[in-house]
RNA sequence: GGUCGCGUAGCCGAGUGGCUAGGCACAGCUCUGCAAAAGCUGCUACAGCGGUUCGAAUCCGCUCGCGACCUCCA
């Protein structure tokens, strides 16, 4: 049996996974900033991280995952207009700065639960920890990393290079930083270009404001995720992850932060996913090309053939290993929605499926064969998250399973132990660690008693050879979503669209 | 311009130097009153050029094409 390994960005290659105490896991995960609806490319970090921490449970881990939310708005800490990005979109919508943060983080708790994503045991608000943030400035500044220039703070990228390895994260160089051609309001403010706000003062006009050892202002937005994280996981913690593009400047800056203010780097494996592209683009608002998640659900968008359903979104994200690019389409969401919805038939099948009980395997080669898909599962999870591999697997198993209930397969020929083991693992990595649901609601008593009926005149007709009614029925049916087949065994049974 | 990454069959996509990943689509067959579903079979690709090697999609070099970050971004 393989143990975990998982590529470190930090060290640009694939690590064993020891967390600092044993048994315990600390995850944190950037979340959202709650100004504006999540969309399809937000999806993925939410997916990739929910499956890396529900596998870590599945290792026997006590995860404690945190995930922050981001309602402090971030802005443009190289100057420009040193704004606030929520109280802009609330002067907008009319709305009070909290008000549009709540709005927005219901949002993304509809969209996190339809994706079937289980909730952070820690959920922390930027807003929730002014005061934590403020702390950990002022030790900065203690330590001689940080200056004030009036009433917001920076810090010293330039002199934290040269005693500790800033850039090691992103492969950033700081002399490019430095000579960087761009010419940005407010640069004057900073030592130099690199430099990142810790605290900005804020203008009158600003809504969102705290007041602070050096004035009314709002935090900067690296600050929050140091304070929160080395809060609830302690000052070095197991795994922090999050998308690509975070990389620099946030997580390069957030080391940078936590190394002073704590005396040691803050993490000890970074985890990033890789970005979902439309037409070959990144997904992402100065882009204009994003599809919100209310949109992908519902099929309300130009690009957009149809609806799809969370949990064909959530399949077809998984199907590709995390880090690497996902370009959407419609053709590959709906390649999705096929393949998981004959995966998850397999599936109910075998949970309802019975063994004759013999302990022998009568087809020897294919219980080997089956052991074998079985144990590879952990294994490809065990090397970097393999999700893509451990689909591929369960696929290599449908027909097994189909194959028994259409007799191409004989009853016993798996041994009875092996039998349950593939009920048993299917069920782990199909709805325990990959997290998937079926996409039909549990069909109420009425409607399956109704269809009953409906089966039982159709049967009738059969019998008659009345195929007419029989086709029509069945026909009928079909034009509201509901199709039967006749199986082997002269039953019907029906699926719902 | 700097740094990094990618280019795999009709489409999506996994790939640890040697052994058909997988999915979707398509074609044929089995089953079936007909369908659907399911099963079986087929479709065998690695951007181009060179190199290393007994052997390369996988390592190295060059060329072409694409992208990400360098600015808010998952």
């Amino acid at each position: 049996m393989s143990e975990l390994h998982f590529y470190n960005s930090y060290t640009r290659r694939k690590e064993k996974f020891e967390s600092i105490t044993p048994g315990y896991a600390g995850l944190y995960v950037c979340g959202p900033t709650v100004s504006g609806e999540s969309h399809l490319g937000h999806a993925r970090p939410y997916i990739t991280f929910d499956v890396v921490q529900r596998y870590l449970k599945h290792l026997g881990y006590k995860v404690r995952y945190v995930r922050n939310i981001t309602d402090a708005g971030h802005f443009e800490e190289e100057g420009r207009e040193a704004t606030d990005k929520v109280d802009e979109k609330a002067k907008l919508e009319k709305l009070e700065p909290m008000e549009l943060v709540q709005k927005y983080t219901n949002l993304y708790h509809w969209g996190m639960h339809l994706f079937n994503c289980e909730d952070p045991a820690i959920e922390p608000t930027a807003t929730g920890h002014i005061i934590e943030q403020i702390s950990m400035i002022e030790t900065i500044i203690e330590k001689g990393y940080a200056y004030e220039v009036n009433g917001s703070v920076y810090f010293d990228v330039k002199k934290y290079a040269g005693n500790y390895p800033y850039g090691k994260l992103s492969g950033r160089v700081l002399d490019d930083q430095l000579e960087t051609s761009r010419d940005l309001d407010g640069q004057d403010e900073k030592r130099n270009k690199a430099d990142f706000a810790l605290w900005k003062n804020a203008p009158p006009e600003h809504i969102m404001r705290w007041k602070s050892p050096w004035g009314d202002g709002f935090p900067g937005w690296h600050i929050e995720c140091s304070a929160m994280s080395s809060k609830y996981l302690g000052e070095t913690f197991d795994i922090h992850g999050g998308g690509m593009d975070l990389q620099f400047p946030h997580h390069e800056s957030e080391i940078a932060q936590s190394t002073i203010a704590h005396g040691h780097p803050p993490v000890r494996y970074w985890i990033h996913n890789n970005m979902i592209t439309i037409n070959g683009k990144k997904m992402g608002k100065s882009y204009n090309n994003v599809i919100k998640l209310s949109e992908l659900f519902s099929g309300n968008h130009p690009i957009l053939e149809q609806a799809y359903h969370p949990m064909v979104v959530r399949f077809y994200i998984l199907q590709t290993h995390y880090r690497s690019t996902l370009d959407f389409s419609n053709e590959a969401l709906q390649a999705s929605e096929r393949a998981i919805r004959r995966l998850w038939e397999a599936y109910e099948l075998l949970q309802k499926l019975n063994h004759p009980g013999n302990t022998e395997a009568q087809d020897k080669t294919l219980d080997q064969q089956v052991v074998a898909w079985c144990n590879e599962l952990s294994d490809f999870m065990n090397d970097d998250f393999n999700t893509a591999k451990v689909i591929g697997n369960l696929f290599e198993l449908a027909p097994v399973i189909n194959g028994i209930k259409g007799g191409q397969v004989a009853a016993g020929a798996l041994s009875s132990g092996t039998f349950a083991m593939l009920k048993d693992t299917f069920k782990i990595f199909l709805e325990d660690i990959l997290g998937m649901q079926p996409l039909q609601a549990q069909q109420s008593n009425n409607l399956d008693n109704v269809l009953s009926i409906l089966i039982e005149i159709r049967k009738d007709a059969k019998k008659r050879k009345d195929f007419a009614t029989s086709d029509q029925i069945r026909n009928k049916l079909a034009e509201g979503g509901i199709l039967l087949k006749d199986e082997k065994d002269g039953s019907m049974s029906y699926t719902i669209e």
